[in-house]
DNA sequence: GCCAACGTTGGC
DNA sequence: GCCAACGTTGGC
């Protein structure tokens, strides 16, 4: 069975473009509880995550990628020299989780924030909630199929 | 740049 | 355990 979800990225942060770049990433750095008993416990192998742009104009997401490792411990957590270091986590004791993912699908055209309000189909999406601002958080399938639509794609180009 | 929403921290 | 203060997120 498999889940689908949405993850968050600044644009100047770290972009779609770096992840195609890279060929995968690990998605480190995330230092909410809720986001990383995601990760760690409900995450898997195979589970696709919309890549979202966030702190940009307009906010949107920008393609479709795919969890290609399951959660393990974020070992920026206990490397001082890491920004996201944090002296409560350690190799035995890790606090924070991770994991890796790929991209799949670039989209053709990106669906844009405001695009994404103006669908009734999407109205209860957590996503567009205010206030919210998880940065790691679950997509409905029929959420995540008719945002797949509106760029112009189905679910056959993911799978 | 503003500010609402939310999470975390720490004093009591 | 409460809650005020503070920091962060992220759309606008």
């Amino acid at each position: 069975m498999t889940n689908h979800w949405l993850m968050k990225s600044e644009l100047d942060v770290y972009p779609w473009s770096q992840l195609q770049i890279d060929g995968w990433t690990h998605w480190d750095g995330v230092r909410n509880y809720q986001a990383r008993n995601m990760m760690r416990d409900d995450m898997k192998v195979g589970d696709m995550v919309m890549f979202y742009h966030s702190n940009c104009k307009p906010p949107h997401v920008a393609g479709i990628a795919r969890v290609r490792r399951e959660g393990y411990p974020d070992f920026t957590s206990w490397d001082a020299k890491s920004k996201y270091y944090d002296e409560k986590s350690s190799p035995d004791n890790p606090r924070w989780f991770m994991v890796d993912i790929e991209p799949v699908l670039s989209f053709d055209s990106i669906v844009d924030l405001p695009s994404m309000r103006g669908e009734v189909n999407l109205e209860d999406m957590p996503l567009l909630r205010k206030g919210q601002r998880l940065s790691v958080q679950p997509v409905p399938e029929e959420h995540f199929e008719h945002i797949l639509r509106m760029a112009g794609h189905t679910m056959e180009d993911v799978e």
